[in-house]
RNA sequence: GCCCACAUGGCUCAGCAGGUAGAGCACUUCCUUGGUAAGGAAGAGGUCACCGGUUCAAAUCCGGUUGUGGGCUCCA
């Protein structure tokens, strides 16, 4: 007699056991069709599951987020089953729902083309008007591996091997196709349909980069057509947002074969870089830090003693001169602490706080480089604090309002935490890591912002915050990290004299806000779509005159806005004026000033901002009040 | 580093059953002085990434190198 307790609480009474779709047919026969899987007292299970019991039962459709997962999940083995159908020899492996889509991984004798994905996205649509039951059964973990010994499956016959031999295991069949699984998945292939294969990569088996490697073939899937399309919509504008086509539209920096990941800056893409500087160098200042420089090279026997060297030498620029080998730093700390060495510090001294904009070299991987996102040379907006056990906690809880001030100032609200706890591979002792890590999280506890455990993926000598910025366009973006570290002070040698006259180690904080200033330009170009707030735009302002009589007046206005610090670009071309309007739309100007007789005479300039709208005419002394407000509030 | 794809004037791209290159925009010059997203005309500009091979002949076919892009692994 089980009593289903639906999601608005109301209860329905049956008098036998049921199946989850009886349940939802019982609710309304719209619900039955649009019906995909259930939760069970949040399980999620198939549609055929068999309530016995008393139970909360929700039903879930194409609207629900596991509904979608469920849907790409079956979207990726009907690609798994055309594979099958339309390769013969293929090797299936795995095939999960990621975000916005799904994957598979498939082992052939040749590699994938363009063309294959047509075919393979033709063979899924015949499947779809079959429209093929899914039913599943479950058997043993022997059972399986002999079902696909038998298949020639070899790699769901490792994942098989690798489960426990107790393990039940879920062998769900489609037409010939057959594939173990936890499920669930829609009842029938029918439920499919607004999916498309979008790219063909390479993936090691397992993730390992010592095992073979597989061919990938991604898809995005969704709830209907509608939602697809939307989809291809967003990539098609992420694609209009590319900071490398924008960097080449309007000038800002280019790269070259002979310098592979590192950029040349053109004026105005070190405009961008220089105001993003000038505003973190005025938080070093209101926030009681001294700036330091550190050389880009030192002898290798530092980065031997810091652990640098141990892990890293392979994707560090070293250099041999007058028989010394240097290294070119990868990052700003043993340098750091070089300078906080000078000298005797006392207790009275600390917290010490030292920023650094330091040019950081790293060899990263050739395959790994894209853009400014990833490159062999940036400069980091690092600082590092020095500080005592007790005053810790205090320190980084200043520092996680900065980093939100800092973010909020740039146009980013939606920031996402996760606290990186120890890796495999490290240096300090457990204890060490136990109180770096609770101090971490305790500082975000105070401030009452969630975050996610990010286990083991802390640096090697510490563990840390990574904050995550999200863009206009959703997608996220690793940027600041505030890192504890007890042990490259001890290594390096920095102490102080603490109360008691003894010598102290101090603790240090390592911390960037915008990560490198190289992918932050990137980033910030990507989410306003190159249209920057006035503060950071290359060029602020155009003048334009319509004919040869106003240029006077131009270059006077001119003249005024530049002594005001504004970046003017003053535009005396014989030239239409639609077509000079266009150009610096193009090169996205927040500001046009349109000057004619009629402004001439009236002592007043026409404005025109970003998004082509027309301001009307005001006075000069106007304009410079809004422009005024306008860098104040950094919109 | 691994898999796949790509590499043609400053930019975007066409050319490819192999017969020594073409467009639009940008650029230069001239005409045009015109009120809110492209006025007109003429001109200049490329040994088709690099190295090698096949061929009477290679931008086009093959091999290698470098770079770029999409992924994978990595990311102090």
């Amino acid at each position: 007699m089980p009593v289903i307790t639906l999601p608005d609480n109301n209860k329905l009474t049956f008098d036998h056991a049921l199946s989850a779709l009886e349940v939802a047919s019982s609710i309304g026969a719209g619900l039955a069709k649009a019906a995909l899987a259930a939760k069970v007292n949040d399980k999620l299970v198939d549609l055929d599951f068999i309530i016995e019991n008393d139970a909360n039962v929700n039903i879930i459709t194409g609207k629900d987020k596991d509904g979608l997962d469920v849907i790409r999940h079956s979207t990726a083995h009907l690609l798994a089953q055309a594979a099958k159908n339309i390769f013969p020899g293929i090797k299936v492996s795995i095939g999960p729902a990621i975000e916005n889509g799904f994957y598979y991984d498939f082992a052939f004798e040749r590699s994938f083309t363009p063309d294959d994905l047509e075919k393979l996205e033709n063979e899924m649509r015949v499947l779809i008007k079959q429209d093929l039951p899914l039913s599943h059964k479950i058997v043993s973990r022997d059972e399986a591996v002999a079902i696909f010994e038998k298949l020639d499956e070899p790699y769901k016959v490792e994942l098989l091997k690798d489960l426990p031999v107790d393990e039940k295991i879920t062998l769900y069949q489609q037409g010939e196709f057959i594939d173990p699984c936890r499920g669930p998945h829609v009842p029938n292939t029918g439920k499919l349909g607004a999916f498309k294969l979008t790219k063909l990569a390479g993936a090691y088996w397992r993730g390992d980069s010592n095992r073979e490697m597989l061919q990938r073939v991604y898809g995005t899937a969704w709830n209907n057509k509608q939602d697809l399309q939307d989809y291809l919509d967003r990539l098609a504008e992420a694609e209009k947002r590319d900071h490398r086509k924008l960097g080449r539209a309007m000038d800002l920096f280019h790269f070259q074969d002979e310098a592979p990941g590192m950029a040349f800056w053109h004026n105005n893409g070190l405009i961008i870089y220089r105001q993003i500087i000038d505003y973190m160098r005025c938080a070093l200042q209101e926030n009681d830090y001294q700036e330091v420089v550190t050389p880009i090279f030192m002898d290798r026997t530092l980065w031997e003693k810091s652990g640098h060297w141990d892990k890293f030498k392979n994707n560090m620029f070293t250099t041999e001169v007058e028989n010394r080998s240097y290294a070119a730093k990868p990052m700003n700390c043993p340098g750091n602490i070089q300078i906080f060495n000078q000298g005797l510090k006392s207790y009275r001294d600390l917290p010490l706080k030292m920023g650094e904009f330091g040019l950081c070299h790293r060899n990263e991987p050739s395959g790994t480089l894209f853009g400014l996102m990833r490159i062999r040379q940036f400069t980091q907006d690092d600082a590092h604090i020095y500080c005592t056990k007790e005053q810790l906690e205090a320190e980084i809880i200043k520092l996680i309002d900065l980093v939100y001030k800092t973010y909020n100032d740039f146009g980013f609200t939606d920031i996402e935490v996760r606290l990186a706890t120890r890796p495999e591979n490290r240096i300090g002792s457990d204890e060490v890591w136990d109180k770096a890590e609770e101090a971490l999280a305790k500082a975000l506890e105070s401030r009452d912002i969630k975050y996610e455990l990010a286990p083991g993926e802390g640096a090697f000598y510490g563990p840390k915050h990574e904050f995550h910025l999200r863009d206009s366009l959703g997608r996220q973006w690793q940027c600041g990290t505030i890192q504890v570290d007890f042990s490259m002070t001890e290594r390096l040698g920095a102490r102080y004299v603490a109360e008691d006259g003894s010598k102290q180690t101090p603790i240090m904080i390592h911390r960037a806000i915008l990560g490198s200033i190289e992918r932050f330009v990137a980033i910030l170009l990507e989410h306003y779509a190159g249209l920057l707030p006035l503060w950071l735009a290359p060029v602020q302002l155009a003048i334009i005159n319509i004919t040869d009589k106003q240029s006077q007046y131009c270059e006077k206005i001119a003249k005024t806005l530049q002594n005001l610090g504004l970046r003017v670009k003053l535009d005396l071309r014989n030239e239409k004026i639609g077509f000079k309007i266009r150009e610096h739309a193009v090169a996205k100007i927040p500001y046009v000033l349109i000057v004619g007789d009629r402004e001439v005479e009236q002592n007043v300039v026409a404005v025109r901002n970003q998004k082509g709208e027309n301001l009307g005419v005001m006075a000069l002394e106007e304009l410079i009040t809004k422009l005024k407000r306008e860098l104040t509030l950094k919109k």
